[in-house]
Parts: C-alpha cells; structure tokens; sequence
DNA sequence: TTTCCGTTTGAATAGTTGTTCACTTCTTGT
DNA sequence: ACAAGAAGTGAACAACTATTCAAACGGAAA
C-alpha cells in the first residue's frame, strides 16, 4: 500500500467540496439556478467539469444539497432571531421578518432555491427546506397560540400559508422591483410582517409594537 | 386563385387551434407541465407533430396561450362570484373563496400554470396571470377599505400576498394531500379564506358569517 | 528516485426534445 | 376532372448539457 488518505489529502478533498458548493451557491446567488450548470460551476471552483463529478453524483444531488445548505442557514438565522425575543409573539414577529429580510437581500438565490424551474428534479430537496421553515414558523405560532395572544388555528396550514404570502410579495414575481432603496426595503418588511402577524390572528400588531420592534434588528441584518 | 379561405375551412382552422390548446390543458391537468410536450399534444389533438407548428409559433406560444386561457377562465369567474356578493367584504371573501375552491378542484393544472418548472420561458405569460388575478384581488381589497370596512394599506402587496397564501397553502409542496375528502377540501378553503381576510384586517370574518356565506356557493362549485 | 494508485482532466459521448422541411394530401374554383 | 396552392405529415435534424472515461497527473511510501 503505497497511498493513503493523510490528514493533509482529507482536508483537501473536504475543501474541494465546499468550494464546489461554494461555487454552485455564488452561481446561483449571481445568476439563478439557470446558471447553476456543471461546466461553469466547475470553472468558478477551479476544477475540471468531470471532478465535479468525484464529490456529486449527479447535478440534481449537487443542486439538491445547495438547497439543503442554504436552507439550514436560513433556518438557524430564524431561530436565533426568534429565540432573542422576549416573548412568544415577538418571537414570531421576529421569525417572520428575519425570512421577509434575508429573502429580500439575496433575491435571485431565494427565487433560485424556492420555485424557479431547474432541469433536474430537485423536488424532495425544495420539500424538506418549506417543510423545515414552514415547521419553524409553526412551532412558533404554536407557542404563541398556547400563550393566549392568539386564536386556536390549524397552525401547519397557517405556517404555510405564511410562508408562500412572505415569498410571493418579495420575491414572486410580482414582487416590486426597488427594494434595493433601503427605506422601501424596511417599508415592504413591515407591511408583509404586519399582514402576516393579522392573518394569524393578532390584534392591532402595530400598536403593540411587535412589527416595530422586530424590524429593527432586522434593519441591522440588511446591512450586513 | 383556386384555393380560398373558405367559411369551412376558417372553421376547420379554428376548430383545430383549439383542438391544439385543448389538448395542451387536458395534458397539462393530466400530468403538470412536463407532459405539455409537443409530441403528445399532438397525439392527443390527432395531428402530427409538425402540425402545431402551423398554429403555434413554438412551444412557449403554446404554454403562454394556455396559461393566458387559463387564467382568463380563471379570472372571470373570481368576478361572476365577487359580482354576485351583496357587499365589499363578502366581495373579497367570495374572490378568496373562488380562487381557493378553483385552484383545489385542479390542483395539478394550477400548479402548472403558476409554478411547475417548465423549459421554455413563460415568465412573461405568467406574469401577466398573477398581475391580472392580483388586480382583480387588489380592487376588491380596495373596495372594502373604501367602504371603510378595513384599514387602509398597501393594496397591491396585500393581494399579492394573499395569492402567495393561497397558492402554496393549497396547492404547493406542502399542500395537505387528502383534499380529495370534500369535507377536508371545505375546511381547507374556510381556513384559508379566514386566514387571508384577517390578514387584510378583517375583525371575526367568522362571526360576520362572512366566510361561511362565501363558501356555501363554493361548495357547489367544487361538484361541477 | 521510483513505484503505486487515487485524483484530475476535458474532449467525446449520449439522450432528450423542440423544430424544420421536402413531400403528400386535401380543398376549391374552373 | 384538373390545376393550383394551402394544410398536414413525420422522419430527420439541431442544440443544448449532463455525464463518462481513457489518459495524465501528483502525493505517499519504499
């Protein structure tokens, strides 16, 4: 036995993966999924079109565990924000603006992620990240729900609902297309938030200042 | 001049166009977007492939006609029901309600139409669908904060949210499956249609007795 | 240094469908 | 019946990319 996997070849290897990774994600974030192709892929990572094929099977697996990758991402950044507020509702407020900003500051990577058509099936992956957020969002409602300051619901269905409302006005495409103006940005956030948080039953979500309250931190985000 | 445009054959012409785009539908309901194939659809409509290139420029003016006839069907009959209502916010909750009710009892079509992948671009069709449709939303939105029935908000984003709701509550990714069950398919609708009007600021639509107004003709709808 | 064998390469391959076009069939008016 | 030309046919073509694979490369041990 003449080769063996050394720490140091491991690491490569690990590295080389991410980077493709890397590299289909800032294709995606630059161009949609459309420009999620192997061959071009391959030249962002620095590799050739056929190693690609050494770290994934097949481009629908590549595409599917960027989906799965950015979805954790965005999940872990929703359950910090909500788990920082200090009660169940702010908790929610905070849930949905964290996804009404994060959606809107990397829009074509959302969209690309979300529903834009792709030539492989990249079903199961899309499924799982709704299912993951969607489930989030319900925890949440739940809580909220269990505390009183909110109606008894069929939370899965109001979470879903939530979910679709939050992506078709910011990144459908009707969508309004200045929301790169950072005032209109903070403007659309609090209205979908505010819409969002009055579809599942709070009352007068303004006056009591939960929509305020949890966009500010995410004015914050948005700049970073 | 031996051959003329006879009132037969504009007919047979005409009769044959449709014949095509039916077709395209019937696939479509079928098996979503991914069997509109312009081979099958020519199976399906008894001519040969070659053929529905004399009617259809290529294969996105065939989908972007359907989507379009689609939608048109769509959209008249969210107003026949708003139309019919005796006031604004049972206006908007019978458009709710219709919008709910169609695009359950055609979920595989609707999906097609709305969001299914398909390799042609029918952004522009598309489009032009969810503008129309969120219009109609909008006006009656409207309508109602005109009649001082809710608060005055930003029209557009709210209907657009509201489809955005409605679209992937019932008929996306992690749409409930057994909506077959027309008991489960009406309490989907009532969910959602309580759901969308309280998030445009409707105080205890169900109190009102607004959504089971709205729903009761629907539930005829769905046995057509 | 040399040998071994996993890794990388990238040009060639393959499979899928939309689209074309030379030819056939059909309709109309004389 | 026949000419003239439009409509219909469907096999062949084209274009696009994911995927493969034989050859080249390059670290690791002897």
């Amino acid at each position: 036995m003449v080769y063996r996997r050394t720490h140091q070849v491991v690491k490569r290897l690990a590295a080389r993966r991410s980077a493709i990774l890397s590299a289909a994600r800032d294709a995606a974030a630059d161009g949609g999924m459309a420009a999620v192709q192997i061959a071009p892929v391959a030249v962002r990572a620095n590799v050739a079109a056929g190693t690609v094929y050494r770290y994934f099977p097949s481009k629908a697996e590549l595409i599917s565990e960027l989906i799965a990758d950015v979805s954790r991402d965005e999940l872990a950044a929703i359950r910090r924000a909500a788990d920082a507020a200090p009660g169940p509702s702010s908790a929610l407020a905070a849930a949905v603006t964290t996804i009404a900003v994060h959606v809107l500051s990397q829009r074509k990577l959302a969209w690309g992620i979300l529903a834009e058509p792709v030539d492989v099936d990249v079903t199961a992956s899309r499924l799982a990240s709704r299912r993951d957020i969607s489930g989030e969002l319900a925890t949440r409602i739940d809580a909220a729900v269990r505390a009183g300051h909110l109606p008894a619901q069929d939370t899965g269905l109001a979470a879903t609902a939530l979910l679709g409302a939050l992506h078709e006005a910011l990144v459908g495409p009707l969508a309004p297309v200045n929301l790169d103006d950072p005032i209109k940005l903070r403007d659309a956030v609090q209205t979908v938030t505010l819409l969002a948080l009055r579809a599942v039953g709070v009352m007068d979500a303004r006056a009591r200042g939960l929509v305020v309250q949890a966009t500010t931190p995410a004015k914050a985000l948005v700049g970073a």
